[in-house]
DNA sequence: CCCAATTTGTTCGTATGTATC
DNA sequence: AGATACATACGAACAAATTGG
């Protein structure tokens, strides 16, 4: 036995666990301080380059950021859902996540999401709606703006996650919005034949916005369960089409 | 023009974003080697330590794993969950996600997961299945032993997430089953007055086993969503219950 | 089994940019 | 404007780990 140098683990990694646990275990809310680069070689006895290492990590995982000058340093960062949306998308792209599969988890979330956040609805998120209503609306001058409206549709969810109050049920609706909106980019879910898909979210849109200004939760449960099924049977139409064009593209032997 | 000093995003990131966009462009895969140390040094034509901040980026981001030794250097890391459950964990943390709002996704996920994996589940799923249901049916002789047999209910729904053949869909559900093996043990959902929800999950276990030997999804559905029903039940009742030994131990002002 | 080559891991010294006072 | 405090970056050197002769 006797490990010469007794680390089978490497330095950095053992800091940045250790002041993981002295963040939680002090109970340290963002805007708080952090050890930063001198307090890390003080108290650890390790070089700059490894303290270095460790605020690069705990940035990483947004946990911390950092600022130069004076009263500078690391701070513990306001909860942010982009490094953990980032990470699951980096897993999910070697998984190979489809489109089918995003609307296997939204049919049944974005209703939860829908009926949550009924009543927690202000008027900001009222005249956005409306706004994004109306803009979605408007018949499209070109391939451009008929894109910018399909981003534009999602929006309208992200609204409705902003307003829902169980954090983990928005970080789900908000992820998967973003995972859309690669995809209308990716696979050209906005091109001239989808108008009709578009025409319909709109329609949803609108039956959505009266149900919650009645705040009818068991309306906006149907009504979205509804529209992600619409949704649904569009995306897989237009999955089907991409894999038949690729298929005439690139035979496979 | 030669603007070194001109720069207002950190060197290291815009490297990291770099070495992203081509691990995607060049369709990488798992095992595929990465640039190293000395090829970051090189091509990017910055020193040592900046390169070895880069590396511990992708490190942190379950992107590439790093060996020594000749052969050694960066690799493209197999695809691996664990860092976007972390990341993805401590934005909950802040967010003060609780038991409520855990079954509130659950109970509309589990059901679509259990569904999902029928027809995946092999010879060694079904033995697994069977072996925790007979260990979780014991009798406990201690509290600790009662407290193993809890984590392990957990753990059946695993080897359903498993055999989940999506894995946006897995993922949400090996997560929330984590969350949960944590909150029972900080909130001691293993106490003897629980043992009737232990029963109960067993139960519901046992029927499931055998909906999926006879491939019946429907069946496979509503048990599950059942199943969940009665947790959030058992839950909001602990949690109730925690609230109040905690009202009576730290008063409010 | 040891030795050498290779590549990451760690340390120290130094210099520079940046924000605060 | 200058001094201070802090992160950011570079360079050189050594230690540790792994592979192959």
């Amino acid at each position: 036995m006797a490990f010469p140098p007794l680390r089978r683990t490497k330095l950095s990694d053992s800091i940045v666990q250790d002041v993981r646990r002295l963040i939680v275990a002090r109970r340290l809310e963002p805007g708080d301080r952090v050890m930063g680069e001198q307090e890390l070689v003080t108290s650890y006895g390790c070089s700059k380059g490894t303290a270095r290492e460790v605020l690069k990590a705990l940035q990483v995982e947004g946990l911390v950021v950092t600022r130069t000058g004076p009263g500078g340093g690391a701070y513990l960062a306001a909860a942010d859902s982009e490094p953990a949306a980032r990470m699951l998308r980096t897993f999910l792209h070697f998984s190979h996540l489809d489109g089918a599969g995003v609307y296997q988890v939204r049919k049944v979330e974005e209703p939860e999401l829908a009926v949550a956040a009924v009543g927690h609805l202000d008027q900001a998120a009222f005249a956005a709606m409306e706004a994004n209503i109306a803009f979605c609306a408007r018949r499209p001058r070109d391939e451009e703006e008929q894109r910018r409206q399909r981003i534009l549709e999602l929006d309208f969810h992200d609204i409705l996650a902003d307003a829902c109050p169980n954090p983990l049920l928005a970080f789900i609706g908000r992820f998967l919005n973003g995972m859309l909106r690669d995809l209308v980019v990716f696979k050209g879910a906005y091109k001239p034949e989808r108008h009709q898909f578009s025409e319909a979210n709109v329609s949803y849109h609108r039956l959505l916005l009266e149900a919650y200004r009645q705040g009818d939760g068991d309306r906006v449960q149907r009504i979205m369960t509804e529209h992600m099924k619409d949704a649904e049977g569009h995306m897989c139409a237009l999955e089907e089409e991409v894999e038949r064009t690729l298929l005439l593209d690139v035979p496979r032997p």
